[in-house]
DNA sequence: TTAAAGAACGAACGATCGTGCTATATTCCA
DNA sequence: TGGAATATAGCACGATCGTTCGTTCTTTAA
């Protein structure tokens, strides 16, 4: 029967799948993700892999979730260190514009989202969940950077996250198509030009 | 023999094949493009599709330049109407908008770039290129409303068109997965900021 | 140490994939 | 209208896909 993962060498082997199949994903996209591929990625046989998700739609969840938690450990965790206000919303941005410049494959929830947008099912609603979380963090830290004085009163936290999250994904675009260096500058500028025009 | 289009009968087909196909990508993606699906979809043989292009591949080149052509037809060219200068840059980002924020599916250029960003071949070298070009062409258009004098000088015009893109694809990602009348407001107001902080 | 539980394997399934090859319709042009 | 060119169909191929099943090996807990 596949019970899954209930004892300790269980869910060890289980993260490493998810942990392979995630760099497959980065590569070739979640659609583009087969149990046999990570298998033999990870020495396994296609139902020793198949038995830990019981279906492959499964292990695209579990994937994908492990690319949000990855970005949240590459972004926001250090964030929080930062200052609450401006110094906590820049660490987020610059932070956020080194994940999507990454070179080792594209950001997976910028995948997905494409991916998944117009094919209703289980994957769309935890997309458009995360992505609903995360930009709601975004808002909360520009919240804070009212709170502090550091942005103006009347600042429109929802359309500046919008906005930041417009550069982020161009960033991401541009940095993969054309030039990274040249993506990331334009990105930061973008940054600026948008902080400047709300600062007190 | 596959002899590629030669009679009118052939091209009539041909493009009917490219249509329908690219339908198919607009919901599924360009790897979730395949022969049999269109086959099915134009009443035809498997064979019968496939000797139109030879591969695969040929055909995912075709929809995606016929997705490019398209876009221009529903962008460019009303916009060209418009005089030289702020309206018709004006024009082409609310066309690209609302070409963005579209219900029949994603936009092919989006998803090419997604698909293929991180995977070499004739098909991102082919992506690669469609997106220089329509870049440079919003770089035209800026660069025009320069010399008309409603921009102001010194306007980094690689810049502007760089932060005009990121509201387009932020557009696309928010109209699909959050609201879409929401995402087109908040993709017009940030197009409103940022010819206001570059107007003369 | 032993019995139960779980993890992994191997083989097979039906389906679908892209791609050849060959033959038959169909269209085109002189 | 006849003959050449072309468009389409039919069939089969090897490969890969996700999934199921029964078995065997390994880990776990009493």
């Amino acid at each position: 029967m596949a019970t899954l993962a209930a004892t300790p060498k269980g869910v060890a082997t289980r993260d490493l799948i998810v942990e392979r199949a995630y760099q497959q994903v980065r590569l070739g996209g979640f659609e583009g993700l087969s149990i046999g591929g990570v298998a033999s990625a990870v020495s396994m046989s296609k139902s020793g892999v198949f038995a830990h998700f019981g279906s492959r739609e499964e292990l695209q969840r579990a994937v994908l979730e492990a690319g949000v938690q990855h970005f949240i450990e590459a972004v926001f965790r250090p964030a929080l260190r930062e200052r609450r206000g401006l110094p906590r919303l820049l660490s987020i941005m610059r932070r956020t514009l080194e994940w999507m410049s990454g070179s080792l494959g594209g950001c997976p929830m910028v995948s997905a989202a494409i991916e998944y947008d117009d094919r209703p099912g289980a994957i769309r609603d935890a997309v458009a969940a995360y992505q609903k979380r995360l930009r709601s963090e975004l808002v909360k830290a520009i919240g804070m950077a009212v709170e502090t004085g550091e942005l103006r009163d009347d600042t429109d936290a929802d359309q500046l996250a919008f906005e930041f999250f417009a550069i982020e994904l161009a960033v991401h675009h541009d940095s993969r198509l054309f030039d990274k260096d040249a993506a990331v500058a334009h990105g930061l500028r973008a940054v600026d030009r948008l902080l400047a025009s709300a600062r007190t």
